[in-house]
DNA sequence: CGTCGTCTTTGATGTATATCAATGGTCAAA
DNA sequence: TTTGACCATTGATATACATCAAAGACGACG
């Protein structure tokens, strides 16, 4: 039985599982996806596959950083706080994604998950000497941290200078794309998280969260379909509004 | 003469130059202090150095990413903007910082000198067949991304989070540790940036920069004093109140 | 199939920051 | 030394969003 992380509630951490990278579906989501048969069998060699419930933390901001994650399945949320319990979210990882990169030797971020998940960890150690063999790994990995670069700053000019309609079109949007890209459907779209999540990623209140959702609604441009559920009844519109339009 | 960016207002471009890597002073502030003498010699085939005037851009958003630059002196200052020029500045880079690094083809971000500034300019191309060569050039660049990745997520939390006090107190104090990073002097610290930067950096207006700066002065933490020189009275206090206390 | 707890929505009010407007400094050129 | 352009400061007012408060929804569980 696997440790990870600390229990909340209570909740029991779901077994480890070290067998089924050959079965793994979602493999070319990944960074495995670059790997050949005998890379992958190292790979998998410091690897444990482990199962989170919703709402469990994988590692606090600050803890020693000698794990690395690829998220299977579920969706995980990364978090820092202020000293006052303000938070603010950083990212939601989907199946495919990877965390856990530092620049130190700790941790940057809070990472929990926000559904069940699965994610596949990895000894930093044990992977930072197959990168010293196989540097194409490494390359990969650069890429990966110039793609989260480019969100992060698209995050920046969300935060610093959109208006509340503005930033929950771009989520909706983001999300729904995001959907499509890992061969799900974008339209309707599914979030996953509730609404003080999608407000500490917005930074917005519960309240304008739901407020500006009624608005988006009023104008026809998305319909609500409860549980999580939001149709897109005119993406284009709703592009606009994002962008400012 | 070197052509780089547009030239407004009708600056003059600075000459070029491929002589002075043994010269360089800042060469342990950037990614060349892990260079042997070897590879010295084979980064400096792929260098131009360029003198740039103050509000000049280096490069736009959306421009065919062909390089990778060095900041070797002055200020350079990253930005996006939304369709109606609303602006976020993504980031300050000082002497031995490095910019270009892109997802796709294309730069996600326009960059701009805030003072005169000197930049070394790599050919991306010949620069990603040296990677391919020294695998351990390309892991230096993997830290640099990292800890871009983190200032991301402070700023991610500073714009969604934190009130125009605590950015402006925050802000005063990362140009003062970074002024120290790069062995200069972090009290009194120079902010060589406008009002207009400043509040576009941090999601305020120039008048709210202006009246925070005023209210920090008036708290007794900071004193103004002149062209962009702040002595920091009560550095602990400032401390506070970037955090929120 | 009701009851409880949690999450979401909606309403009333407050406030931090934006906006609009004017004044005051500073520096370079005349 | 004056002029003019630009930038920073300060004041008055507006507003987007936060906060405080209550009422609905929804799902879990007996």
């Amino acid at each position: 039985m696997e440790q990870l992380g600390t229990h909340r509630h209570g909740d029991r951490i779901l077994g480890g599982d070290r067998q089924s990278c050959g079965e793994c579906e979602i493999r070319d989501l990944t960074f495995c996806s670059v790997l050949t048969a005998e890379e992958m069998a190292r790979v998998r060699a410091c690897r444990t596959e482990v199962k989170l419930p919703a709402h469990h933390t994988i590692f606090h901001e600050a803890d020693e950083a000698d794990h690395l994650f690829n998220v299977t399945s579920g969706v995980v949320k990364l978090y820092k706080l202020l000293a006052d319990g303000r938070r603010q979210i950083t990212g939601f990882l989907f199946a495919g994604e990877f965390l856990g990169l530092a620049a130190n030797r700790t941790y940057a971020y809070t990472a929990e998950t926000v559904t069940e998940a699965k994610l596949c960890r990895f000894s930093r150690r044990r992977l930072e000497k197959l990168f010293d063999e196989w540097p194409h790994l490494e390359k990969h990995l650069l890429g990966i941290a110039a793609s989260e670069l480019i969100a992060a700053q698209d995050q920046m000019v969300l935060l610093g200078r959109k208006t509340a309609q503005e930033k929950m079109a771009s989520f909706i949007l983001m999300m729904s794309e995001r959907a499509e890209a890992r061969g799900q459907d974008g339209n309707p779209v599914t979030l996953p998280m509730n609404r003080a999540d999608i407000g500490d990623y917005l930074g917005l209140t519960i309240e304008t969260v739901s407020r500006t959702l009624t608005q988006l609604k009023n104008k026809g441009v998305i319909s609500l379909m409860g549980s999580g559920h939001i149709l897109l009844s005119k993406p284009d519109d709703l592009g606009d509004l994002a962008e400012g339009f």
